[in-house]
DNA sequence: TCCTGTGAACCTCTTCACAGCC
DNA sequence: GGCTGTGAAGAGGTTCACAGGA
């Protein structure tokens, strides 16, 4: 027995990098491929484009070109959460963005707490594209004693101390947090959240979080991005060096 | 023959997702998947952290478990570049991280451009872990006039006009660059950028760049990133709804 | 005994190709 | 003719399971 530092190696649904099943219930049971959700995304930017530039149809094959990608490819992602197009038409690209914000629950807004007001959480607080997709800054914290009080974006939110993070997540219900604080306070940080109730977390610590499996967590580190280009562009380089001297 | 419009959908070692495939010359001619590149840098970071831990050797077991993922993973992703471990022993760690480094090509320093001096390509001149793993600011860039002469990040770099990006770049050798400009301004910078010899982009405008397959980019979009939290968040409550409803 | 490196099985996602509809 | 939705084929990546070394 004692199975408590036995964790299943991968428990259902378990994100250990790429492989997330999400499972869905758009008429029965789905499950959905994460690349293709991640995709969503960039299908619905490319589509408020054109909605933009007043085109009113589009077919997934010029939709792929635009996005650099196969037709099939969009025609199977989008196959995943229902059929929204028209043979020999193409989709409709007002209501498809409408039916993706739908899909990806950006058709309401999403109240949304930053911990974190250093050098990149106060860049966040005036990052337009949030507010863009539904996504509103309620609250900012910081453990600094020296930031509280200090208003920041256009909301002129105040900084407020760590302490108060969980009550006020619970009192206005939020459930999706953007923790930028340093590596060493993140796991801390995070465990107030999931106690308050948070459910998904975009993190810039770099550190793995450990969170109930019920809690998602998106991490973006750009050191790591910077790194695989880095290695990219080596190989590059070697590649052409080498065809430079053996050619 | 003007070719220009019709790129070919899918030219060899192209990157529409995840599937860039990346000739590596390690001994011989190797496809490294890009998914295992990418854990490389996870794995450094954790090694990173095992070595100013005082850690001398890990296996890949717990270095599995560190991270969430499984043994195998570990090992196969390593076997891509070569054999390191001690079967019965392990990895020896700081030896493992300077051979990870040295296959990032982190080992030495890589000069950055920075383009765009808003939110967030301010925060990231403050940026540290940028510093820490080998990248070094050497110019930042932006069209608007008022920035100009403005002096950012610890090495008090000042802003200069975009119209000497493209000299700067060539006359340092500059080869990575982090684009933080406005998505109706990024491709024009790209362009530069590429023009003047970069082979790598960061780019955190929302726009696919039309680049050479020879240079490589790295969208980091936050929003689509908050979009994915918000849609599996959404569905892990759609879930649970139903399961109290039909339980 | 502990652990690596690796072929083989397995599985997921992508691409193909075409029936059917506008 | 143009285009979608989709079964089937095909890649590509992950996990298993074990031979062999420390």
């Amino acid at each position: 027995m004692a199975p408590s530092d036995e964790p299943s190696p991968a428990p259902p649904g378990a994100r250990t990098d790429g492989s997330l099943d999400a499972a869905a219930d758009l008429g029965g049971r789905a499950v959905i491929p994460l690349p293709a959700v991640r995709r969503l995304s960039l299908y619905l930017r490319q589509l408020e484009s054109f909605v933009e530039a007043g085109r009113d149809t589009i077919s997934s094959r010029d939709l792929g070109q635009a996005l650099g990608m196969g037709d099939a490819q969009i025609r199977k992602d989008l196959a995943n959460f229902g059929t929204f197009g028209q043979p020999g038409v193409g989709y409709h690209t007002g209501q498809l963005a409408d039916q993706l914000r739908a899909i990806l629950g950006t058709d309401r807004t999403w109240d949304v707490v930053l911990v974190g007001a250093g050098n990149i959480g106060r860049a966040l607080t005036a990052y337009r594209r949030f507010a863009d997709k539904g996504f509103r800054l309620r609250g900012v914290f910081d453990r600094n004693a020296e930031l509280h009080g200090r208003e920041l974006g256009e909301e002129k939110l105040q900084v407020q101390p760590t302490a108060e993070l969980g009550a006020f997540v619970r009192e206005h219900g939020v459930r999706l947090a953007v923790l930028a604080v340093p590596a060493s306070a993140a796991q801390a940080a995070a465990d107030l959240l999931v106690g308050a109730g948070v459910r998904g977390i975009l993190n810039f610590a770099p550190v793995r979080l450990q969170v109930p499996e019920t809690v998602f967590v998106n991490d973006v580190d750009l050191a790591a991005q910077l790194e695989q280009l880095a290695f990219q562009v080596n190989l590059g380089e070697e590649e052409s060096r080498q065809a430079s001297s053996a050619g």
